[in-house]
DNA sequence: ACGTCTCTTGCACACGTGTGCAAGAGTCAG
DNA sequence: CTGACTCTTGCACACGTGTGCAAGAGACGT
C-alpha cells in the first residue's frame, strides 16, 4: 500500500489539498475547526509529508552534508556526534560521507551533495587539497571547515587555538623542570600541526631554550609511526626528558614503544598528547594532553552553518580554547638527567 | 544564480526536456549524436540532476537511514564506516542519526526517515525496545538489524556468532590452565551478552568446571563499571585467575583497576575482552580478545539491504564468525594459585 | 440596499524529472 | 506508389507540496 499523500487526506476531509497543506503547516488562514479535523485525519492515516516534494518547491532540503576522512577516527566521530545532535535540534538531517582522503572519492561526495541539494556542508579534518577546495567553492552552498588546513576567505571555519594550547602545555612541561623536550609532528603539513609546532617553539624560546632540530620528528598521526619516532628519540644522547606528541594517537604509539623498551613513563620520560580522546584516560599511564571540546566544536560548526543557511551573516572564523588536562604520563625529569 | 535544470539544457540544445532526460540516462532511444551534444552541454553547465525531483517520480531516494546509539562508540563508528563504503559503491547515500538510547529520539528518527523516504534502514547495536520495534515495523521499508537484541521475524539481521566465539575464547583460557574464570557481563540484558554468557557457561561445563555465581558480575559495558566489577572480583577468596569481559570497554576498565591496585596483568591475573576495538592493541598490556569483523558486518548489512530494496529475497539471518586474537593480557595462572 | 471588509476556501501553477503514447521522418519490401 | 516498420523526438501527464490570486460567504456600517 502506498503512503498517504496530502490529496488522500483532502479527499477524506472533503477539502482541497491546499487547505490540508495550510492546516498542517499551522497557517492562520484556515478555520481552526477544519484544521483540527484535518490534523486528526492526518494522524490516523499516519501521514508523513514527502521531504522530496517539499524541498522541490521550497528549494531547501533541511539536509546538511558532512564529510570526514574516516568516521573510524575517534576525533571525527565525536565531532559528528556534536553536529548531529545540534542538527537534530534544528530539524536538519545529516548525510555522512567518508572521503578516505581519496581525491576521486572527494569529488564524488561533493557531486552527491549537490544532487541532494544539501543546504550546507561541513568538512572535518581534511587536508582540502587545491582541486578539492576549488570543487567545493563552486558549489553554491555555505561551507564550514572544522580543524582544516588552509581556511580560505570564502569558507567559514571552526578551529581550536592550537598555538596557545600548545604553548600552555609546553609551559607546564617546562614548569616541571624539563629542558630537553622533543616534538613528534605530522609529516603531511597539516595547519594544526604547524600551529602546534609554533606554540612548541615559542614556548622554548620564551624559556630561553633553543630549538634542537634533532628532537623534532615526524609521523603520520597514527600510533605506529608515533612509536617509531619515539623509539628513535630514545636513542639520542642526551636523551629528551619529555615528548610532546602532535596528537593522542601518536602519543599512544609513543607510550607503547617506550614501555616495550623497558623504560617507565613518566619516571624515565614524560609523554604528552593533544586531543583528549576518550582513550587518553585509559592508556598506560593515563595521558596528559590538551582537551579539544570536540562535540562543542561540531555543534558550533552546525550552528554557524544554519545561520548561514538562513541568510544571516556569521563570524567567519570561530576559534575555541583548548584545556590542559594533566594526568599521569608527565612528571618532573629524573634527578640525574 | 540558480542551478541549471533539465529544461535549461533542453533550451540550449534545441530539444525537448524529455530528450535531455533520456540522453543523460543513457537511453538507447536517443540519437547518439544529439546525446553527445546534450551531454557536452550538461557538462559545461555543471548540471546536477535533482535527487528530490527524481525520487518524487521514481519513488526511490537512493538513500538509507542508519541509526546508532551513538557514533562516538568505536564499534558503531567502524560499522558505519563499512556501511558507508558499501553504500557509496551502490550509489546510495546514508543519513546518520544518533538515538542516544532515548525513546523520544528514536521515534523522531524514524519519523524523519519516513519523511525522507529512505529506501531502507539499518539499526545498529540498539536495544530496540518493544514500542520502538513496533514503530519500526510499521514503516514499510526493509530493515536490517546489526548486533541487536531480539531479532524478530519481520526484520533481517546480521550478527556475530557470540556463543561460539565466546566458547572458543573460554577454551583458550581453560587450555592455559585457568580453573577460576570470572565473567563481567552487561546488566541491561543485551542478547549479545546473554549469548556470550552462554558460551562461557558451556565451556565451563564442557571442562567439568562448575559455574560459580560469585564470579559473575554485571557492568554497563563501559570502562568505569568494568573497573568496579574487577575491583570487587579481586576481593574474592579464592581469587579468580582470569576475567572474561563482555566487551573491550569493560576490559579496559578492568585492566586499569587491576593495575592501579598494584597487581600485574597477566602475571597475577589474566584479562580478556570481546570486540577487538582499535584500542585493544594499545591498552596495557595489549588485550586478548575476540575480533568482530565490524566493517565487514556493516558492509554485509548494507548488501543485504540493497538486495531487499531491489525486491529480491535475502537470507533473513546472516551470521559471521569471530576470531580469537591472543595478545599479552592472558597467560597461564600463577603456580601457587 | 449597497459597498466594504474579514474570514475561509479552492483553483491553478510551479518546482524538476521520468515515461507512455503518438507522431513525424526516413527506410524498405512488395 | 503504398503500407509496414524502425528510429527519433515531443507532448502531456504524473509525482507531492507550497502559495499567489480570486472568489464566495458572511458581518457590518452607512
Amino acid at each position: 500500500m502506498k503512503r498517504a499523500s496530502i490529496k488522500d487526506i483532502a479527499r477524506l476531509a472533503n477539502v482541497s489539498h491546499s487547505t490540508v497543506s495550510r492546516a498542517l503547516a499551522g497557517s492562520s488562514l484556515v478555520n481552526p475547526e477544519t484544521a483540527g479535523k484535518i490534523r486528526k485525519i492526518a494522524e490516523q492515516t499516519g501521514y508523513r509529508p514527502s521531504a522530496a516534494a517539499r524541498s522541490l518547491v521550497t528549494s531547501r532540503s533541511a539536509t546538511i552534508g558532512v564529510v570526514v576522512t574516516t568516521i573510524a577516527d575517534p576525533f571525527a566521530a565525536e565531532v559528528v556526534l556534536g553536529i548531529e545532535d545540534a542538527a537534530n535540534e534544528h530539524n536538519y538531517s545529516v548525510i555522512l560521507a567518508n572521503s578516505n582522503a581519496l581525491p576521486e572519492r572527494e569529488v564524488k561526495v561533493v557531486r552527491s551533495f549537490e544532487e541532494r541539494r544539501v543546504d550546507g556542508i561541513i568538512v572535518t579534518s581534511s587536508r582540502v587539497g587545491a582541486t578539492y577546495a576549488e570543487t567545493l567553492s563552486q558549489t553554491q552552498v555555505p561551507i564550514v571547515l572544522l580543524n582544516n588546513q588552509h581556511p580560505s576567505e570564502f569558507m567559514h571555519s571552526v578551529m581550536i587555538d592550537n598555538f596557545e594550547a600548545s604553548r600552555e602545555l609546553m609551559r607546564y612541561l617546562i614548569g616541571l623542570g624539563h629542558r630537553r623536550i622533543a616534538y613528534i609532528g605530522d609529516r603531511y603539513g597539516y595547519q594544526s600541526d604547524t600551529e602546534r609546532f609554533g606554540g612548541y617553539r615559542a614556548a622554548l624560546e620564551g624559556a630561553g631554550l633553543g630549538l634542537n632540530k634533532s628532537y623534532v620528528m615526524l609521523g603520520d598521526g597514527k600510533p605506529e609511526e608515533g612509536g617509531e619516532a619515539a623509539a628513535a628519540l630514545l636513542e639520542l644522547r642526551p636523551r629528551p626528558t619529555a615528548i610532546f606528541c602532535y596528537n593522542d594517537m601518536t602519543a599512544l604509539g609513543a607510550l607503547k614503544a617506550i614501555t616495550e623498551r623497558g623504560l617507565r613513563v613518566p619516571a624515565d620520560i614524560s609523554v604528552a598528547g593533544f586531543d583528549d580522546l576518550f582513550l587518553a584516560r585509559y592508556s598506560f599511564p593515563p595521558l596528559t594532553t590538551v582537551r579539544q571540546p570536540m562535540r562543542e566544536m561540531g555543534r558550533l560548526a552546525l550552528e554557524t552553518l544554519v545561520q548561514l543557511c538562513d541568510g544571516g551573516e556569521s563570524q567567519p572564523f570561530v576559534q575555541v580554547a583548548g584545556e590542559l588536562i594533566v594526568r599521569e604520563s608527565t612528571a618532573p625529569p629524573k634527578e640525574d638527567s
